[in-house]
DNA sequence: AAAGTATATACATTTATAGCTATATAGTTA
DNA sequence: TAACTATATAGCTATAAATGTATATACTTT
């Protein structure tokens, strides 16, 4: 396989690498939401979210669009939730196999 | 959901954030290497190479045995290569998508 | 035990990320 | 059009990640 290919796959886990994007996708899981609602969910500065969001769109894994003076983001592909569920699935198989070395 | 949850899952993926690490995990896909093995596929020096391989075993990914002067990695846990294969999922939908918009 | 081999670690350097404050932009309302 | 609101960007600083060279460790062979 080419190597430009391990490097989008890398691409895409870093887009996802940091806790405040994880929950904003958490957050987008159900339904779009404004950044208005986005924002104070994170325990940062609106501009360092802005950052995150940016980040996930031009990762693709976003997308938004102006309502007023508002800025509604969804996310592109449900395939992202499962990673994120992936993801989960691995922590409680660390959990499990470390659970029972001490059992 | 509790934030510290994110940080696991993002923990998760940071270790998958770099492509010698994705391209580590593919070589691991179907059996357990040599780290003499492992370096000559992944255009790096011996010890970067190492360090990669200790990231994903810091992180659970990995883990590895002593065979004489030889060590060998293997993938603790299949989901992995599930995290990868949806990444790969996710790369097609995204060129389909452009593809359609250039159509 | 000395020399050799495979892998890991330490150290120094460079580059990338992340966060904050300040400011710009785009749209709205008075 | 002036003031206001929501979001994005710029600039700076601090922290983290990645890499190469040099060196240490662990094991093997002679």
């Amino acid at each position: 396989m080419s190597d430009k290919v391990f490097i989008l796959q890398a691409d895409i886990f870093k887009a996802l690498a940091h806790p405040a994007r994880v929950k904003i996708l958490q957050l987008l899981k159900n339904r779009e939401r404004c950044v208005c609602e986005i924002v104070p969910a994170l325990d940062m500065e609106q501009p360092s979210v802005s950052r995150h969001l940016s980040i996930l769109r031009k990762e693709g894994i976003l997308s938004c669009r102006k309502d007023g003076l508002k800025v509604i983001y969804w996310v592109n592909d449900p395939y992202v939730f499962e990673l994120l569920d992936l993801s989960k699935e691995i922590l409680k198989a660390h959990w499990e196999k470390k659970r029972k070395i001490f059992a």
